[in-house]
DNA sequence: AGTCTAATTAGAAATATATCTAAGTAGGTG
DNA sequence: CACCTACTTAGATATATTTCTAATTAGACT
């Protein structure tokens, strides 16, 4: 996730209100109108916070007859709140030492991969180099991937086999899915 | 957590430049001056934003000779950005059906226990709901804890053993943690 | 079409926040 | 002690955000 949707979200549960709303809602689907009587607010604050809650997806409405009623996306919220963490290891990852000199060496100025690194441990640091483009849990086509690759590198076919071959993704009838950090290949 | 703590962790990362500095701090400690050039800011700008990072403990500072650096307090950062998602949880917890008449039928309306209940089910959803004000991972001595449970209940020999017979907390030299969810006794 | 309900939009007022400059402080060093 | 560096505090200003009222819209029902 990018720094600044990062950022919306943060905002977006940085407001007293908007955090009661989002614990509401947790405990089940409310209207808009229902929510502003629980918090004392008038109807159009309710539709401020809501817009700003619908505005990082973590909430959703649906219409029925005249009212709306509001759902929490969980698996939203879920990711969301994990995106600092896994942003932060990324981080720490791509400063390390050695893994910095072997991006160095293996990447030109403008971003492409000079080649492919024999050595497996330089490799593996310059696939998560690669990767770190990619949103960990989406699903992606070949297409896509290839696509992607090429940014990078001429030869996407031994690379995407590689990102599969080293768990850094998993496929599954033709979609690619980026794996969590936890089940990608051990450096050393 | 309670839910100005959240609250203000969230309002921590809800600037641009604070997020920019957790990240900074990732990849290393940082001193003042470094982090104001680094973000094109006034040292004062800094200062306040650090004392901001600060209040909800996101960051330490070491004095080290006439400079002071900074470094990201990682369990923090990760306990508490998993606080809201764990907070759904209790939430949820606390709204299903059954659950909910369990607890109105064994508060009063002060919020006291009436009685223990006998049957299982019963008697843990009831220790839930007392635990709830409690943190999870902290330590307490049995003192803190019964005096607690006293709110609650004149028995607190019975509970506070009854909490660690059911892996709600453990002890350990007098000591007692309160255990994730995870290994809580399971109901049903 | 006319009317009702519930939600939204526009715009104003109040509040909170980020940022700066200037002055101050704490600790280190000659 | 005088001076330097690095950070802090105070106070002013600019910017953003929350909240409201009043007017408007969207859809349901007669």
């Amino acid at each position: 996730m990018q720094l600044d949707r990062m950022l919306e979200f943060h905002k977006a549960l940085g407001d007293v209100n908007r955090l009661k709303i989002v614990m509401l809602l947790a405990a089940g689907s409310l209207s808009g109108g229902e929510i502003a009587e629980k918090l004392g607010l008038t109807a159009a604050t309710v539709t401020h916070h809501m817009n700003v809650l619908r505005n990082v997806m973590l909430v959703k409405g649906v219409r029925e007859k005249n009212t709306i009623y509001f759902h929490l996306m969980e698996k939203e919220l879920h990711f969301k709140s994990q995106s600092i963490l896994r942003r932060v290891e990324q981080v720490k990852r791509t400063t390390d030492g050695e893994r910095g000199k072997v991006v160095q060496n293996f990447f030109d100025r403008s971003g492409r991969l000079k080649t492919i690194p024999s050595q497996r441990k330089k490799m593996l640091y310059v696939f998560e180099h690669l990767l770190e483009g990619l949103e960990i849990g989406r699903s992606y086509t070949e297409r896509e991937i290839d696509e992607y690759i090429r940014q990078f590198h001429e030869d996407h076919c031994t690379i995407r086999r590689e990102f599969v071959i080293n768990h850094y993704m998993y496929r599954e009838n033709g979609v690619y899915t980026l794996n969590p950090p936890e089940l990608w290949a051990k450096i050393e």
